[in-house]
DNA sequence: CTCGTAGAGTGTTACGTATAACGTGACCCC
DNA sequence: GGGGTCACGTTATACGTAACACTCTACGAG
């Protein structure tokens, strides 16, 4: 059994199998309908399967110049979010035949370092998440179709944008505040240079700061528990009267400013409010359980998905933000709501 | 300024910079030292940048056949440990030349749909997490250097196996709870057929199930916090004495398990220890904090990747598992241990 | 003066596939 | 019975790159 370590070939096939290698072709790809028959075609496959033949994708990617697999970079993978999104994408791309590989844009490493050494070999186009800005400069040679994941769609021109209907949320957290009584407002905010980020802030100072009587400050935290526990310790030890409600950017930081105003003897929400962003698994675990601001992750991913497809086609990718959604949990209470616990009034 | 839409290629380049296509080909390589000289070199990348050229990467892998990037298959992206596995490989990866995309198998998709429909064009080795076992089956067929993370070594023939030392972490556990004086055990298994879970259960049968007067049950929950609620709640309303100490096979089921426990008015630790296994940022932000097993996952990462790359090159890819720790938080107490809390002892 | 060697390149081929262009019988219809 | 489809294939070529096998000049050693 010295067989040659070398992988059979179409023509290996085709000598196999009593026939050409363009009908071995024909049959391996999808249009062999009425240009073989159905026999020949079976005995091709019976000669594939003997001698474990499996096409060469670098020559099949070459010959089309096209792959059917798309990238999509996401930042680190520090929570199931973006994992979400791949789930949703990944389902769409392969109903419509394509693979999709996920590429992190690893922490800590610059723009300098190209990322993809070899992986662009097969790239029909790429779906980024503005939140991997980095990685993105990277791709810029490249010139791939792209769809941009919460961006703002002035500044990425040429690419698609994709987005998630952040501002409608940052409202509804704060009519939802403001209706149970809060006037003193922290925005504990993601120190990442990302357009989501800007639109919450922007959204909150408008709704927040426009309200009579109204205070609105801001802290910003690396986008991690730890560092929002060291953020929300400095900003709920600070002069002047302590804010009512924690207005987060994410449930990560969230959890972290949860755990800092224990720390700190204040519970939540008697004696602070705190809301997220994301609905992670992380927000329903907290005790009390996280208001938060739900994103449909897969639905993300598919509508991005969606977007490049319709790009890859020359047809007009759909318009429109996607629906977001409060889920109003324990963590959010009307200021000085310790009443019904049993005049825990200081 | 009607350009041909199509990029340039080498023959291009060569053209323009007057050379043989062999020449830019030789510098694009890296072995032109002492075949080109560094006027010629140099000239050849002017005339490349000005074209805008890039290497055909199809065409660089059909000639070469292979491609420097490595395939991560992991299972879906529900906590951020995988994250983790996937920076420590791409970091060790990035430092030898190498890409490394990721494939998570995505929730519900069984093994028969090929995962991989054309990014397996550019794959050179695979890493696996044995978690994601349904994705294997479909690379079976494909025969690339394969090393499992967290896999039988005796069961896994052909394929290097990278282990956490998760024995060990789990006689960790079981030493502290039998120190605390817990007797009354249950174990909160992962309902997930890998054998990383098998060896937890089989450790601390081993360790537990042995101890006079120490008992020892099970209950089985998919790995999911809302799955683990359902699970632990049941498991903790069963008849007979109720257990004081919940070993749980990771955190996401631990912090179900909490949840679970708190619904049903016991408090942890107070009435029921908690531990958990990885070390999530979750498990630092529940309250209390959960003691766990940590588990370093980009070391993980970094050793899977490292033991690939020794395969690829012919040599013997390292051995030994990765130790891990078990890190005691406020979810680990003494059984009834609520006397400094003032009498709740019903 | 001849030989060997190193430097600086070039011509050609092969990687494995997909497809356009080209037969080739057979059948059918007027 | 001639021409027009059809059904079923084959031949030949191109995709863009890397590498083998050359050529050619210069130069120092023997």
């Amino acid at each position: 059994m010295a067989r040659n370590s070398t992988r059979p070939t179409s023509r290996d096939v085709a000598r196999a199998a009593g026939v050409s290698q363009a009908a071995v072709s024909l049959v391996f790809g999808d249009k062999w309908r009425g240009r073989v028959s159905e026999t020949t075609a079976e005995r091709v496959r019976a000669a594939a399967r003997r001698l474990g033949y499996r096409p060469n994708l670098a020559a099949r990617n070459l010959r089309l110049g096209r792959t059917r697999t798309v990238l999509l970079v996401v930042p680190a993978l520090t929570t199931e979010f973006f994992g979400g999104v791949y789930t949703g994408a990944a389902r769409v791309a392969a109903e419509h035949g394509f693979g999709l590989v996920l590429y992190p844009s690893p922490e800590g490493v610059g723009p300098a370092r190209d990322p993809f050494p070899s992986a662009r070999a097969a790239l029909d186009g790429v779906i980024a998440s503005s939140m991997a800005a980095e990685a993105l400069t990277a791709l810029r040679g490249d010139e791939l179709p792209l769809v941009m994941l919460d961006s703002d769609p002035q500044g990425s021109p040429g690419a698609t944008t994709v987005n998630l209907d952040i501002a409608a949320g940052m409202r509804a957290v704060a009519g939802h505040l403001l209706g149970l009584g809060h006037r003193r407002f922290l925005h504990l905010a993601a120190d990442v240079p990302s357009w989501t980020f800007e639109v919450r802030a922007r959204e909150l100072a408008a709704h927040l700061g426009g309200i009579p009587g109204a205070e609105l400050r801001t802290a910003r935290a690396p986008l991690s528990i730890e560092g929002a526990v060291a953020a929300a310790r400095t900003a709920l030890t600070a002069p002047g009267p302590r804010p009512t409600a924690l207005v987060c950017d994410d449930d990560l930081l969230a959890a972290g400013a949860c755990k800092a105003a224990r720390r700190l003897g204040l519970r939540v929400p008697e004696d602070l409010s705190v809301t997220g962003v994301d609905d992670l698994g992380l927000a329903s675990a907290l005790e009390p359980e996280l208001t938060t601001v739900r994103l449909d992750a897969e639905l993300f991913g598919e509508r991005g998905m969606q977007a490049l497809l319709a790009v890859l086609e020359g047809r007009p990718p759909a318009v429109g933000d996607i629906p977001v959604e409060l889920v109003v949990r324990g963590s959010t209470a009307p200021p000085g709501a310790a009443g019904n616990e049993g005049g825990h009034t200081p």
